[in-house]
DNA sequence: TTCCCCATGTAAGACGTTACATGATTTC
DNA sequence: GAAATCATGTAACGTCTTACATGGGGAA
């Protein structure tokens, strides 16, 4: 089985039971900074591993008018697939880094939009280390146990990349904002007729 | 419009004729780093640019009982649809980091597993990193033109990135090490009835 | 002789998103 | 009075991957 969705699931499920509301909930909440699920794919996916034996189900009262609550428990089997999967070596995703795309065709959109990007996506990134950093704080504990260690490290591992996502940005804005400024005709060696309008959002 | 695979195929094609085979082989060869495509389904997306008039397509008389070579070149409207792309603001795509989606269920895995995956993580990443080491290195001119300099960009950005997750390896690598080997027991908290295996690949 | 390169493309399907439908309750 | 929360799910659609089919030429 290889589908991210259904790992996911199970591993939350493995913590105890859990509706689908609930997952959403805790993927929107907990897990945001390095992984998300859409609505519309939770549910399909319970109901797939509720027919393959890995999850089990029971309906709970419905409370005034609310559809009915589901709520998932994992099975011996699911908790078997889950472990199995934990272990097995994770295979690089091949990497779509649309940014980088938009940079890698600068010839064709002129520096400035170049650096518009850069600039936006420094800020995003800044944004995203603020957020981070004070989660950090609040839970760096005296003594951790093994859960908030690893839901930490999570944490830890988006606060390195987003501050290495900034000094990327402040390197490329200082090698686009210095010497492609002087020499802004280098731009006219490609091909296109029209010169580039400037990026004024 | 929105796809990807057709943006990438555009800012390629409006560097100059290419073919279906030539794309993939530049996105593999030069932008692979930070982009990919399948094969199945740069075919089709040339076929709709195609389509759209975005791109035009001749037909290369054939070698030797090969398939004949189309070649994409791009049209106006295909500029003008690049260009406009090009400006847009980048909507960032929501993560899904597989490696810390495990770290994160790491109660359920075992130390040992987890630092397994992460010994591994980093060794990938070293790998990448000296890879574009020397990459950077060929590119670093002391007067680059506009296209090296992007190009060098996304080269820097790998860096960075490699980079960063190297060191959060490291320190997730102490946190784990020391602390947790020396109460192990921690896991035992959880519902799990059998002693974890060990992993040792 | 075996493998990689060239070169096209299709078919099937998995994966995932977005939008829709429903509607009472609680909070601001 | 508006907005968010709770709570389910489906339908349509778009994106992308994997595997298959074909086959000659050149390099190791």
């Amino acid at each position: 089985m290889n589908n991210r969705t259904e790992l996911a699931i199970l591993g939350l499920v493995a913590d105890g039971p859990r509706s689908g509301y609930d997952i959403r909930k805790e993927v929107s909440d907990t897990l945001s900074h390095f992984w998300n699920e859409s609505t519309g794919h939770v549910y399909p996916m319970l109901a797939r591993l509720h027919k393959r034996g890995l999850l089990t189900r029971s309906t709970e009262a419905s409370h005034s008018g609310r559809p009915p609550r589901h709520l998932y428990a994992i099975t011996e089997d699911g908790l078997a697939e889950l472990t199995q999967w934990l272990a097995e070596p994770i295979e690089p995703a091949p990497p779509r880094l649309e940014i980088l795309l938009k940079v890698y065709f600068g010839v064709h959109a002129g520096v400035d939009v170049v650096i518009e990007h850069i600039e936006r996506y420094k800020a995003s990134r800044q944004l995203l280390l603020n957020i981070l950093a004070s989660v950090d704080k609040e839970l760096t504990t005296p003594r951790p146990n093994a859960r908030q260690t690893y839901l930490r490290l999570t944490v830890r591992a988006g606060i390195h990349s987003a501050k290495s996502a900034i000094a990327w940005c402040d390197e490329a804005l200082e090698m686009l904002k210095a010497p492609l400024a002087r020499r802004r005709g280098v731009v006219k060696d490609s091909k296109r007729k029209k010169p580039r309008k400037t990026y004024k959002p």
